[in-house]
DNA sequence: TTGAAAGCGCTAACAC
DNA sequence: GTGTTAGCGCTTTCAA
C-alpha cells in the first residue's frame, strides 16, 4: 500500500482573500485583530478562514514581523541526566504555565556534548527563537559564550560565574542554606554535616557557602570531613551521605544541598539503623514535593519557584521588546518549611 | 544603566554577495555547497562570509524550500512526569545522536494539558517543523487527532490504540515479557507475579499480554492477584510491590513491566526481609542501565533503543521526503540479559 | 475602512 | 559558471 499522495497545497491569504471579497491586507488585519476593520469584512474573512481551514504561514509571517513568537529553554545538561532531576520538571511546568495565557511557544532545546551545543547555538543563531532561557550551567559550559554571540536575548536561571553582564534569576542560596544550617544549630545539634551540591554549579557552591555562614557565625566553622560533594541526584546524595557517615560516625545532623539527594541520603541514614530526625537531623533544599514524599517529611528551603520562571520570562520578554534593555538580575527569597512529623 | 542599543541589524545575502563581487545566487550556492561554482567565487564568498559574520535568515529559506530542517518530539505527558523516565532520556539521548551528523534540528515540546497540547498542535500546524516524533501515549490522548489534522508527517513511538494508520515504531513487548516470564519459568518457579505497567498504554498493556501468553502456554494461567498495575515509575513500583507482597504472601518470582519500577519493587521486597532472587526472582524491562545499577544485577529484558530511535528517524526522513508514503510499522525485537550476580 | 504595492531574505529556474 | 528574474506568503506603508 503505497500512498504516494501529494500532500495538500496549504491555503494561503490570497485565497482566503478572494474567498472573503476582500484584499489580502483585509485578511490581513482580521487575522491580526486590527481594531480598523468593519464588521462586515470581519465576518467575512472568518467565514472564509474556517471553510479553507486556513493558517497563516509563521515563515512568511515571520520574515516580515521578524518574531517568531518562539522561546527557547536550553538544557546544558553537560553532565549527566538533568531530565531526571524534579526541579527541571518544575521549570518546564512553570514556564509553560507562565506562558500558556500567551502567544509565545516554548521549545526546549537539549545540548549535551560539544557538538550538540553549537548545533543548538546555530539554531538560536538562525532566527529560529526570539529568546533563550539557559539553565543549569556548569562552571565550564560554553553554551553562555556561544548564545552571547547571536543577538538573540539571553537569560540565565542562576547567577553566571564570571560576573559578565547577562540578565538572569537566582534564589537566595546562600540565604537559604544558612537558615537551614541555623536550624540544625537551633535543633541543639553540634556535629552538623552537609552534602553539598556540585561545586562547578554556582547553586553548589552558594549553598556550601551559607552552610559555613552559620556555623561560622555560630563560632563553630565547619570542618573538611564534615563537607561531602554530590551531584544533586538522588544516587549522588546517597554516596555522599555514606562517606559523611563513614568518616564522622557521631554526626547529628545534615544540610543536604538539593532534596533528591536528601531522599538519597536517608536511605543510607536508615539503612545505617539512624533514626531520623532523632539521632540526625535532616533539612533539605529545593524540591518540597520530593521532600514532602519523605517518611517523616523533611523540614525543607523552598525556592519560589513561581516567582523564579515567571521573573524568567518577564526578563526575557522585556529583552525582546525593547531590542536591548538594562541587564538585570532577579534575587528570590527562599522559605524554610518546617513539616511535623507524620 | 539603561542600554538601549538597537540590535545591530543581521548582513544579508545582499550584502555578502555586494562585499564578495558576485550575485546573490553565486552566495546562494556557496551557502548551499552547490558543485556549480568556481574555486575563485567560492572563496570570496567565503571571505565575505567569515567577514560579515553572515548567517542565513532560515525565515526566509524556509519560506521559499518550504523545510525548516527541524523536526519535534512532543511529550505528551498528561499523566505525571514523563521526563523522571529514564527510557525518554535515553530516547532524546538515541535521536540526538541520529541527527547530530544531518542538517536536522531536534525540540522537544511538552504538552501537559489539554491546552497545551492544543497549542503544541497549532505549532506544528504553523510549520515550525517538518515532521513529529510522538511519544508515551495514552490511551485517551488527544494528541494524535490533533497532529493528524495539519499535513505535518507524524510517526508515532509505540503502536497506537486504535489501528489508525500512522507509521510507528514498536519493541516486541509481547514477545519481551514472555521471554521474561519464561525465563522465570524455567527457574521453576511457580507463583509468579506481575507488577504491570499502566494499562492505559500499550507498552503496559503488551507486556501484561506477554506475561499472560507465557503463564498460558505453561498451562498455569495467571491469576488476577497476581497483576498488579503500576505507573512505569519508581515508586508506582513500590506501591504495587507492597500490594502484590500483601495479597501473595508466598510469590516466588515477579515479572516487572519496567526497570524503574524494578527497582522500586526491589526496595519493597528488600524491606520486607525477601532475599533476590533466592526467594524471589526479578526481571526488570526496558533500561538495562537501571537494572545494572541494581545489586545484584537485574535479570532485564533489553530493547534496542538505539535500534528504534534510528527508525523513527528514518521513517519520518521518508515522509518527509516523498512527500506522503507507505504507512510502515517496525517492530524492534527484544533481548533477555541475564547478568551475573555480583 | 479598504486596497494597491512594496518588500522581508532567500532559492530556483532560466538564460547567457 | 554566473547573473537575472521571479516569486515563497505575509505585513505594512501609503493613498484613496
Amino acid at each position: 500500500m503505497t500512498t504516494t499522495a501529494a500532500r495538500p497545497p496549504t491555503p494561503t491569504l490570497e485565497q482566503v482573500a478572494a474567498l472573503a471579497g476582500v484584499s489580502r491586507a483585509t485578511v490581513s488585519r482580521v487575522i491580526n485583530d486590527s481594531p480598523r476593520v468593519s464588521p462586515a469584512a470581519r465576518d467575512a474573512v472568518h467565514a472564509a478562514v474556517e471553510a479553507l481551514r486556513y493558517v497563516p504561514n509563521r515563515m512568511a509571517r515571520s520574515l516580515v514581523t521578524r518574531r517568531t513568537d518562539t522561546i527557547a529553554l536550553v538544557l546544558s545538561e553537560s553532565n549527566t541526566q538533568i531530565f531526571a532531576d524534579p526541579f527541571f520538571a518544575r521549570i518546564v511546568r512553570g514556564l509553560s504555565a507562565r506562558l500558556a495565557d500567551t502567544e509565545l511557544n516554548l521549545v526546549l532545546l537539549a545540548a549535551r556534548g560539544g557538538r550538540e551545543q553549537e548545533k543548538v547555538a546555530r539554531y538560536v543563531q538562525q532566527g529560529h527563537v526570539d529568546g533563550v532561557i539557559l539553565i543549569s550551567l556548569h562552571r565550564d559550559d560554553l553554551l553562555p559564550d556561544l548564545l552571547a554571540r547571536s543577538p538573540v536575548p539571553l537569560v540565565l536561571s542562576g547567577r553566571p560565574f564570571d560576573g559578565r553582564a547577562v540578565p538572569y534569576v537566582d534564589a537566595d542560596n546562600v540565604g537559604g542554606a544558612a537558615a537551614a544550617t541555623t536550624h540544625l544549630l537551633q535543633l541543639g545539634r553540634s556535629r552538623i554535616g552537609t552534602v553539598a551540591g556540585p561545586l562547578d554549579m554556582v547553586a553548589g557552591l552558594d549553598r556550601l557557602t551559607g552552610y559555613r555562614t552559620a556555623l561560622a557565625a555560630a563560632g563553630t566553622p565547619a570542618r573538611p570531613e564534615l563537607v561531602a560533594e554530590g551531584d544533586f541526584t538522588e544516587a549522588g546524595g546517597s554516596r555522599a551521605m555514606a562517606r559523611l557517615l563513614s568518616e564522622v560516625p557521631d554526626l547529628d545532623a545534615v544540610f543536604v544541598a538539593s532534596d533528591p539527594m536528601a531522599v538519597g541520603a536517608l536511605r543510607v541514614l536508615r539503612a545505617a539503623g539512624r533514626r531520623v530526625p532523632d539521632d540526625v537531623a535532616v533539612v533539605g533544599f529545593d524540591d518540597a514535593e520530593v521532600a514532602a514524599s519523605c517518611d517523616p517529611p523533611l523540614t525543607t528551603v523552598a525556592q519560589p519557584l513561581e516567582e523564579m520562571t515567571g521573573a524568567l520570562v518577564d526578563l526575557l520578554l522585556e529583552q525582546i521588546g525593547s531590542g536591548g534593555s538594562a541587564v538585570e538580575a532577579r534575587l528570590c527569597g527562599t522559605a524554610l518549611v518546617r513539616r511535623a512529623s507524620a
